[in-house]
RNA sequence: GGCCCCUUGGUCAAGUGGUUAAGACAUCGCCCUUUCACGGCGGUAACAGGAGUUCGAAUCUCCUAGGGGUCACCA
């Protein structure tokens, strides 16, 4: 028998955002994909031409190539089953449409919307689900081309039996069955000729020869009307692995409206990308084993829908801060330098010593967003500081103290000639041993002196360097000052 | 409301008839320490509820509850 490839498709309507839930879609198809050593392939559909967003395509294709999300067949790079964009295929649907009206599976409704609507409020208003009445079904020949000679506008809508029950297994979900009853005979070809999303797929997908339909669980119910679609011409039908959405909490879909919830947002705010799609890809899915993480090409090692969840997972953000964080540390100097130095900039401390601020700032920063507000005091002492910052219960430090060490510190660090790390350590260490003082209790004022502030990434030794020795020294004498007074 | 789906700690989750019910984030405590972090060690915390089936149920069945989805000429 022969095998036949895994072809997945991504297939986003352009809307100029990246949806993290729909990121994680396109992820999992990829990784769906090329796990099996299949095609993954991105389409785009742009049906509904009143929502065309300027760019938006692009936005697609920046954002999964920048995760590492390559497509082998697509809009850009082509394909044997092109075009990759719906709109650009909008002739293809219509005469399979009438195809299904010659096999009588579909046929042509021309009830006019307000007809529609009436029958739809009248049906809510006595609580019962809309569904349409097939009154266009039973036209006779002669009342139809009557009609169309008079040019009267018309949908193709598809007839579904009144009968029986229509299953279908879902490769997580396992078989679902559904009364025929329960369905609508949905519109296919709307009055502009246009196909509907629903029809679009099947036709699409199916032209398109994709083996896995994965998309969101939102379409579960729709599946067994797309099903009849597929029967009704004779393909074979695909399989389908639905997946869960993404939420904000227990009851609300993660939502534009959240404001946190696009690719682009997290990467605005300082995340790594890697930290991104790591995250999103362990959110309904597990390895199977205790790993947390993964590169892409790990991922593809380690996916499989077994791992896949049925109910929905709730974002936390404080997870992928976390795992943000694991990678930020594992950058190499470098790398963190390039990612910290527009933060640096915002922060005015751009030119000071990159290799202090990294050894500081990459065991400390979890988000590079936060990096400016870390450092604010480099760039600027806030001399309005309070005197009572230099006391500390732990260093054994108070105002008396801090002052007394300020005092003999203030000359000796003057006179230093070498002003790095390593000429202040030993300076720093040495008057303490020589003085008999805990460290903490000599370098707490010396850092909260060159701070102005209680908490600080680094000690005092690192903000000295990165001050240089002439605002250090500024600093300290006034922190001296304000001992005195 | 009809139909479909889901339900293990606060969150992500392992688990497929016999486990002291993993692990991670968060939280709390301790250690390390030059503040804060990092790192290390440890603690608190869960099978939605009820009936069955079974020697035995988080695992199988049914009911209830809660939640989600869907019911467009939107995708």
């Amino acid at each position: 028998m022969e095998k036949t490839t895994v072809r997945t498709r991504f297939a986003p309507s352009p809307t100029g955002y990246m949806h993290i839930g729909n990121l994680r879609s396109a992820l999992y198809a990829y990784l769906f994909a090329k796990s099996h050593g299949g095609k993954f392939i991105l389409r785009i559909e742009d049906t509904d031409l009143a929502r065309y967003v300027e760019g938006a395509v692009d936005l697609v294709y920046r954002v999964l190539k920048e995760v590492g999300i390559h497509w082998d067949e697509g809009p850009d790079v082509g394909g044997d089953y092109g075009p990759y964009i719906q709109s650009e295929r909008k002739d293809m649907y219509l005469p399979y449409a009438e195809q299904l009206i010659k096999s009588g599976h579909a046929y042509r409704c021309f009830c006019t919307k307000e007809e529609i609507e009436e029958a739809r409020a009248q049906a809510q208003a006595e609580g019962r689900a809309y569904k349409y009445d097939k009154k266009c079904l039973h036209l006779s020949k002669a009342e139809i081309e009557r009609k169309l000679a008079e040019g009267i506008p018309y949908v193709i809508r598809q007839n579904v039996p009144t009968s029986g029950t229509t299953s279908f297994t879902d490769e997580i979900f396992g078989t679902i069955t559904v009364d025929n009853e329960t369905l609508d005979d949905g519109v296919l070809i709307k009055a502009d000729k246009m196909p509907t999303y629903n029809f679009a797929n099947v036709i699409d997908d199916h032209l398109m020869q994709i083996t896995h339909v994965m998309r969101g669980m939102e379409y579960l119910s729709s599946t067994p009307k797309y099903n009849l679609l597929y029967e009704a011409f004779g393909w074979e039908i695909p399989k389908y692995i639905h997946m869960p959405p993404v939420m904000r909490d227990a009851q609300h879909k993660l939502s534009k409206r959240d404001g946190d919830a696009s690719y682009e947002d997290f990467i605005n705010k300082g995340y790594l990308k890697e930290a991104i799609v790591n995250y999103i890809s362990l959110l309904g899915w597990n390895p199977g084993d205790e790993r947390e993480k993964f590169t892409l090409n790990e991922l593809v090692e380690a996916f499989s829908i077994k791992g896949l969840s049925k109910s929905p997972a709730i974002f936390d953000p404080l997870k992928l801060r976390w795992l943000n964080a694991q990678y930020i540390r594992e950058l190499s100097a470098e790398d963190f330098t390039r990612h910290a130095m527009p933060y640096y900039e915002k922060a005015g401390i751009a030119h000071m010593n990159t290799d202090i601020l990294c050894k500081i700032l990459q065991p400390r920063v979890e988000v590079f967003s936060e990096l400016p507000e870390m450092v604010d005091f480099l760039a600027k002492l806030d001399e309005g500081y309070s005197i009572e910052l230099f006391t500390n219960k732990k260093s054994k430090t108070d105002a008396q103290i801090s002052r007394e060490v300020l005092e003999f510190v203030i000359p000796e660090l003057k006179a230093l000639e070498a002003w790095d790390e390593t000429h202040i350590h030993d300076l720093l260490m040495g008057l303490a041993q020589a003085r008999e003082m805990k460290n903490g209790t000599l370098l707490w004022p010396v850092r909260i002196a060159l701070a102005g502030k209680q908490v600080t990434p680094g000690g005092a030794i690192e903000i000295a360097v990165l001050l240089g020795k002439c605002e250090a020294i500024r600093r300290l004498e006034l922190g001296l000052e304000k001992l005195k007074a």
